[in-house]
DNA sequence: GTTACTCCCGTAGTCAGCTACGGAATCAAG
DNA sequence: CTTGATTCCGTAGCTGACTACGGGAGTAAC
């Protein structure tokens, strides 16, 4: 279990990060995914390193960062640019705030939306609709 | 401002609620916005329902859900089937909940990050990936 | 050494969500 | 009443992220 082999196939892999083999390699082909040592045979081997960057990749991603944007995260990966790095961070954290918030936002409405449907006599005024129509300015953002 | 002519037409709405025309016309081919009173002449006019409408679906589409989803929601409107909305909005609430503590450990990790490598004596080690790979089990959700 | 499974690699197809195109009709200005 | 911008509508194209396909080669099991 801890004690993995330090060479999988990409079969293996897939199985592994529950990702379909295609999925890799399309990955690899935006170099998301380094293709490991140049085959003796033919046949490439991963280690727990690509292991641990899908699951890096699957993480960021349903956190809502691109594949571009992951690519970018995964060029911090090597410790220089720490600038540029930092400047990237700061962006998407200052997102991911605005994310958070409208969020919440949506939360306690969609919370006091099925508390009051919950108790409604009246099923006729269900107020999401109206609660979200509040013309914020959602920045389009990314 | 709070005064609108409660007939723009399909190029004004656009610029109001700054999308594209071709958009909002999309919208409405999937069902979202309502294509209003059959023109006169030929030319429909929008009121300040559509405008708010629009404005609806980019909140709800930057919330992460899809079109389709925002369909379903915009069916609890008229607020009848009750139960349904509320089913969906839990779902909804869940899911939001997920992506939010989620969300929310990533910025922290990024906020710790952008700390240290803002006082960092030795860029090497910027280390948002490596807390990024930890094999947390995402719901590959939305 | 044949069978059956993977792998490799390139190319092509899919789905969501737009975005653009083209041609006829309409409307607003002058 | 002509000009020029908009609208209408259908259809086609684009981007991002996959997903599938096909054919040849490697490899493991009997």
């Amino acid at each position: 279990m801890s004690e993995k082999q330090c060479s999988m196939t990409i079969g293996v892999l897939a199985k592994a990060s529950s990702m379909g083999v295609e999925t890799i390699r399309y990955y690899q082909r935006r170099g998301l995914v380094a293709e490991p040592e140049k085959p003796y045979g033919s046949i490439r081997h991963y280690d727990e390193q690509a292991l641990a960057r899908l699951h890096f990749i699957r993480t960021a991603q349903w956190l809502g960062f691109s594949l571009d944007e992951i690519g970018e995260l995964l060029k911090l990966e090597d410790g220089a640019h720490c600038d540029e790095a930092r400047a990237l961070a700061e962006r998407k954290l200052d997102d991911l705030r605005r994310k958070i918030a409208a969020l919440r936002q949506m939360e306690s409405t969609l919370d006091s939306l099925v508390e009051r449907c919950r108790c409604s006599e009246d099923p006729q005024r269900c107020p999401i609709i109206h609660s979200l129509q509040g013309k914020r300015d959602v920045p389009r953002a990314d």
